[in-house]
RNA sequence: GUGGGUAUAGCGUAGCUGGUUAACGCGUCAGUUUGUGGCACUGAAGACCGUCGGUUCGAAUCCGACUAUCCACCCCA
């Protein structure tokens, strides 16, 4: 029988390594919650035009990558992104009409059929906020700084923060048609894929890999040059603010993001040290989105930061995250009585909270110790039939070889966790 | 969707000028004389050499296709 194996672009995240995700998502959770944010849990499938309308029809996102399944006579789409689903979940149940601005936070696993490489898959989990009812600068400034704020206390190093405003509707429209006037005499001179943006995108020539593109955009005009005034303050508000937080950045013109819902304020956190795919936390603002989903015109903005990218980066820097649960005390009886007796013990231990193990292998004496030793068992208690006839034993911490007298029954576990407090302190 | 690399036990590798029982390390399991782990030693299990097809007397070794995987483009988190 052939083995099954897993989707192209999915990850098994095994024991060994759910500790460290468990670690981040509890960090995550905290800092959220530190800024206000309350975490929402909405559906992994939202109907398809939820996304065609949300994220935009055009985008590549929604044009070819989207996972859209079929159950008896309805068709909904696997999320490709957080914003769209949470966004139609603050409408639906009418957030906007309690206190705003509404803060919210998730941790989710979104689809996207792509094709994978270094830090892209198919199923990827994220980590994303959404601020709804705020159209100042100020709710700009304090999303970017709750990125911020987690990706330098989780530990990454040399991530740089980018920043961009892309205008508003009026003001982008005006400055893609000076583009595009730019651009058109060279149209013939450009690669396939720019003269496709040409038409599409034309943010997107800027960021062209091409030499021959890059020459040619060397001079195109800025978005910034373009801004009207309120979005021009706008941005020079954020920047005020991120300066009064202390928060560096730099200006590029060229972020452009691929999701047809930002306005105004775009950013990203990249690295350089995972390859290709250095994005690990990307957002701005979307002030049009909840008005185009059937809300009321409501300014908004939020950001997604990738996990797996995330714990990429931090595995490439050396920064670990938390160890593995370890056992606090394994039984190693001898025989049928003193293994009876270990099955209660440890069920008592495990009721008082404490992470108790006992064979189940019928293993002897010395292959019990050494399976203690390789599951890290922090302290044994082999039980004999001496051990039982005293209702005794003796506890060893596996470290230091140290042994301590304990008793076998219901005082154990009160003796247990002095022992086990002690030895805290004494490694400290 | 496009391009390139790789594909041998759970993991990491050797073998690849084609020749008969596919090797090694780690890991797993058992044991090293009767009540104690980490070291060492002994032994065992575990691979139809990604799949299918071709060349050949004979292929893990050569060729092709497919699949998977990695990297890059594209795009994004």
């Amino acid at each position: 029988m052939a083995l099954l194996k897993r989707p192209n672009g999915t990850e098994d995240i095994l024991p060994g390594a759910s500790s460290d995700w468990q670690t981040l998502e509890k960090f995550l959770r905290d800092t959220a919650d530190t800024f206000g944010f309350s975490e929402i849990r909405v559906p992994t499938f939202e109907q398809t035009e939820l996304f065609s309308r949300g994220v935009g029809e055009t985008t590549d996102v929604v044009q070819k990558e989207m996972y859209t399944v079929s159950a008896r006579e309805s068709t909904f789409t696997l999320r490709p992104e957080g914003t769209a689903g949470t966004i139609r979940a603050i409408l639906q149940n009418g957030l906007l009409n309690e206190a705003l601005p509404q803060r919210v936070y998730y941790i989710l696993s979104c689809f996207r059929h792509e094709r994978p490489q270094a830090g892209r898959l198919r199923e990827f989990h994220q980590f994303g906020v959404e601020m709804a009812g705020s159209a100042s600068p100020a709710a700009d400034a304090e999303v970017i700084s709750l990125a911020k704020q987690i990706l330098d206390q989780v530990g990454v190093e040399n991530i740089e923060l980018h920043i961009n405003s892309i205008g508003c509707p009026v003001c982008r429209k005006k400055y893609h048609e000076a583009l595009k006037a730019y651009f058109a005499p060279h149209r013939e001179e450009l690669c396939e894929t720019c003269q496709e943006r040409l038409e599409k995108n034309p943010m997107r020539l800027l960021d062209c890999k091409s030499p021959i593109c890059k020459e040619i955009g060397k001079d195109a005009p800025e978005i910034l040059d373009y801004l009207c005034e309120d979005c021009s303050t706008h941005f020079a508000q954020l920047k005020k603010n991120l300066d009064l937080l202390d928060i560096s950045y730099s200006v590029d013109p060229r972020i452009v993001r691929g999701l047809d819902y930002y306005t105004k304020t775009v950013f990203e956190f990249v690295t350089t040290s995972i390859g290709a795919q250095g994005t690990v936390c990307g957002g701005g603002r979307y002030d049009g989105l909840i008005e185009q989903l059937g809300g009321p015109s409501t300014p908004a903005l939020g950001f997604g930061m990738g996990l797996e990218r995330l714990l990429l980066v931090l595995r490439n820097q050396g920064v670990t995250l938390g160890e593995p649960k370890r056992v606090d005390v394994y039984f190693a009886p001898m025989g049928d009585a003193a293994a009876d007796k270990a099955l209660q013990l440890t069920a008592m231990l495990r009721r008082e909270g404490i992470s108790a193990q006992t064979d189940v292998m019928g293993r002897s004496l010395r292959a019990q110790m050494k399976y203690a030793d390789k599951i890290g068992a922090r302290f044994t208690v082999v039980i004999g039939d001496n051990e039982l006839a005293e209702n005794q034993a003796k506890l060893k911490n596996m470290q230091s070889g140290e042994q301590i007298s304990v008793p076998l029954d219901a005082a154990f576990a009160e003796r247990f966790s002095d022992i086990e407090i002690a030895d805290r302190l004494a490694k400290e």
